[in-house]
DNA sequence: ATATCTGTTATATTTATATTATAACAGTTT
DNA sequence: AAACTGTTATAATATAAATATAACAGATAT
């Protein structure tokens, strides 16, 4: 598995470590039942504290994405496909209130947004 | 000029201000020319400190949006609003574009965007 | 000129969050 | 038993946001 951190991003470490591992299981390099790298393995990997890799592993076990058993591991759960599009309805509820605040801002009108929506959605046919 | 701020809403404080102040100034409530309240008297009504507001004003001015001359105050650069706002639409525009093909992926209907979007977008009063 | 506005700067403190180091503890596997 | 796993508790550090306070400096009206 490839994480990147950086420090700088403003997004918390524990915070980029869960987003990496929940694209990996979205695109499936991580497969049901398999094995996360232990705490400690991918703290060393990130040169981190193992707490803030297992912060992130516990938001992910929050989350639904991965059980973790004590003395055994961490392990990918098995695939519900509803959380997947909670979790994707969630992302797209993020841009949608990043959009809102524009518009606010910038004195665009929710019928300039609909336009747009419109033409992009409309477009690919 | 009316602004609320919230502490509870992880938007920092100045933040809050130098959005809403920037609002403002799209709606034309605030004119070119036009002097914003002094950093003390605005810290004063929304008892916060001053530096707290300076922060706002100081990010404001490095973006454009005003001028701040000491002793004078701080007053609505002339801008081009029509220029800042196809900005604002080319990232909304963008947003639009990544929503578009996360609900292409993830099998999320336009009619449910379309609901995210109504539910956030009509949550103002 | 001086009082009273304006902004500016410097210092120190508080608060909250993220992150860390360290140590001790507990379950699993070989 | 050794060597892995995760868990928990404590204390320390780092950073950003916000604060209080004080002193300084420019603008302006009286």
């Amino acid at each position: 598995m490839n994480i990147i951190i950086s420090n700088s991003d403003g997004m918390p470490i524990f915070e980029q470590i869960e987003n990496a591992i929940k694209q990996a299981i979205f695109s499936n390099e991580l497969k049901e039942e398999d094995m996360l790298p232990s705490v400690r393995s991918l703290a060393n990997d990130l040169k981190i504290s193992f707490l803030t890799v297992k912060r992130a592993y516990d938001e992910l076990e929050r989350g639904g994405f991965i059980k973790t058993v004590q003395g055994k591991g961490s392990f990918v759960a098995p695939k519900n496909l509803e959380l997947i599009k909670e979790e994707k309805l969630k992302e797209i509820q993020d841009y949608i209130e990043k959009i809102y605040t524009i518009s606010k801002i910038s004195n665009i009108s929710e019928e300039e947004v609909k336009e747009l929506f419109k033409i992009i959605f409309e477009e690919e046919f």
